[in-house]
DNA sequence: CAATCAAATGACTCCTCAGTCATTTTATGG
DNA sequence: CCATAAAATGACTGAGGAGTCATTTGATTG
């Protein structure tokens, strides 16, 4: 019975995670996870909290994939935004206004996002999953920033250090927006980072 | 009974709360807030859990007490740092190398300073009360940056941008330490950190 | 030393909530 | 239409922990 190489039951079963996911994100996002309960988000999504046990073994669990749902998206269009972009400082700023849009249209997510990454220390609660997840997204900005030091569009630096400094910036600027603290317009706030990141705050 | 305007009660007091603060502070970063008990903090002081809240009307009351603690030292020896300093630039360094510095020697309080200020997102658990220890810091910070402005040592920006943007990225590579995850000395990420604060990527 | 007061204690209560599972509802297909 | 299986349900359980308070310990003073 499998048409386009998945049963009913496949696509049933991926639709009730989804909208499970939705809520858990909704609900996550609004109170955190020590405070949302596995009932908000049953009650969320319209559903029994049994039947959330049937598709997630934990509450935990719930939450990291709706992490990593979000998470592996972003990347992605991170990832294909910058490819498209040519020489670094172009690539950089398409970095920025990806990651910013994103956060724009997907409030809940970052919201998740930032409680999460902005607080790796707490490595006891989390045995380093977390860590690892953001590790590797570093990765990839670190690859492009080695490539262009490679052909000479960079000087020598540490770019591990330059990598984590970007990922830092744009997390600062996507919260300062996301609590609406900041006063211009997301363009605005794209050529600022842009500007600032290139040229520092010596050279304006 | 009063000596130098203090009873022996007020001291003794004074004393339970500093070992009470010292010791959730530990177990706070530890643990983070949601995981850490209140037998947990008790058995770090060594007293019992009843004479905690003798002391203490709540946990969030002593988390919030530990963290308001670290913030003002912090927050003072910034000042202090930055008011010695002449000039922008120098004070920006010295803005970085205090607060780097003090995260080495502080990092249970760095740690949950982390935790809440890498997430200010999830305003609904705190009333904002964090929000607005936040944003007391970055007055600070841009009271500085609004001076040299006005005197023409930097150009018109968008000092309340700048602001964050400096914290974040000092934020970021707190973080980085703690973590490990640095691959240079304090000194060295001193240097660098406000070489790309003042001169940005493109000018290294 | 006895009486009085303050400080400390930890067993206890009460409540919340993650996760379970016997029961009910819905879908399947013969 | 019935039999059987799959999916969904929500009342229930057990664990854990915040905050309380009757009791104990220790200090103070006449």
């Amino acid at each position: 019975m499998a048409i386009a190489g998945r049963t009913k039951q496949e696509v049933v079963s991926e639709y009730r995670c989804a909208e499970i996911l939705s809520a858990a994100r909704t609900v996550f996002a609004t109170k955190g996870f020590a405070d949302a309960t596995v009932d908000d988000i049953a009650a969320a999504a319209g559903i029994a909290k049994g039947t959330i046990y049937l598709y997630f073994s934990s509450k935990r669990d719930i939450y990291l994939a709706a992490l990593k749902q979000g998470l592996t998206e972003l990347q992605e269009r991170t990832r294909v935004s910058m490819a498209a972009a040519t020489g670094i400082r172009a690539k950089l700023r398409a970095f920025v206004r990806t990651r910013l849009e994103y956060a724009e249209t997907n409030r809940d997510f970052i919201r998740i996002y930032h409680s999460e990454f902005g607080n790796l220390t707490n490595a006891a609660a989390c045995h380093g999953e977390f860590q690892q997840l953001y590790l590797k997204q570093a990765k990839t900005l670190e690859t492009v920033l080695q490539n262009s030091v490679t052909t000479g569009e960079l000087p020598s630096l540490r770019v591990d250090f330059a990598a984590f400094f970007i990922y830092d910036m744009v997390k600062g600027v996507m919260m300062q927006r996301l609590l609406e603290w900041s006063t211009g317009t997301m363009e605005e706030d794209i050529e600022l980072l842009s500007q600032l990141m290139w040229k520092g705050l010596g050279a304006l």
